[in-house]
DNA sequence: CTGTTACTGAACTTATTGGTTGACTAAATA
DNA sequence: TATTTAGTCAACCAATAAGTTCAGTAACAG
């Protein structure tokens, strides 16, 4: 598995996009993170691996407690890898083309 | 599964994102996109199938062959919700929060 | 008509995912 | 000190994913 293949799996799961969501606002517990959810904390502690281990979250804790924050990086090349095609979807089709080609010598 | 939990799934293989690559630069058939790759057939029509199945390849018949060319409108619904947390990876924090919040009342 | 090419489908294997429960450690609180 | 709270770990389960092989269909080429 590469970096962006972690990414995006990562971002597969509507529980884990959730996580970020409320990530965007702020740091978190991991109770906090856990209270919405019809499933155990265990789960969503299991989900939170998944993100810390794709290097989106980064967990310190702090007392008994860990508080969750996003992390830039690997989301960022995620993006780029998408924008990047996004030139495609939204029709300058051609231009791509010569972006890609250029890139093979 | 919803559609953007299926489109990052899709995304998250990196065989399936160099097939993406190559049907940027325009329509492909099935052997053409299998030849590059050290798999059977059958596994690169299955990931065109999981790249069909989330709508970001279409793919058409003409005689024996199999045509795919990529579908713009579900990787710009993962783009776009790459693009809303952005915000926040690139540093402008309190702006998120705002449109965030804005969306709840 | 015969052979080859382009695929699909079914059956199978192995590994991973997403969830559970129960037992545990460590920290805060009464 | 005793209890609750925060969280992990290990074991387990069912479902899915990613690959294989083999057999088959459909279309083109000689």
């Amino acid at each position: 598995m590469t970096q962006l293949d972690q990414t995006f799996a990562a971002l597969s799961d509507g529980t884990r996009r959730a996580i970020i969501e409320k990530l965007a606002l702020g740091e978190a517990s991991l109770s906090d993170l856990a209270s919405p959810f019809d499933m155990s904390q265990t789960a969503v502690s299991k989900h939170v691996r998944v993100l810390s281990d794709a290097g989106l979250v980064s967990v310190t804790k702090r007392g008994r407690t860990r508080y969750c924050s996003l992390q830039a990086a690997p989301m960022k090349d995620a993006t780029d890898w998408l924008t990047t095609y996004q030139t495609f979807w939204t029709g300058s089709f051609e231009s791509l083309a010569r972006h890609i080609e250029g890139k093979e010598h």
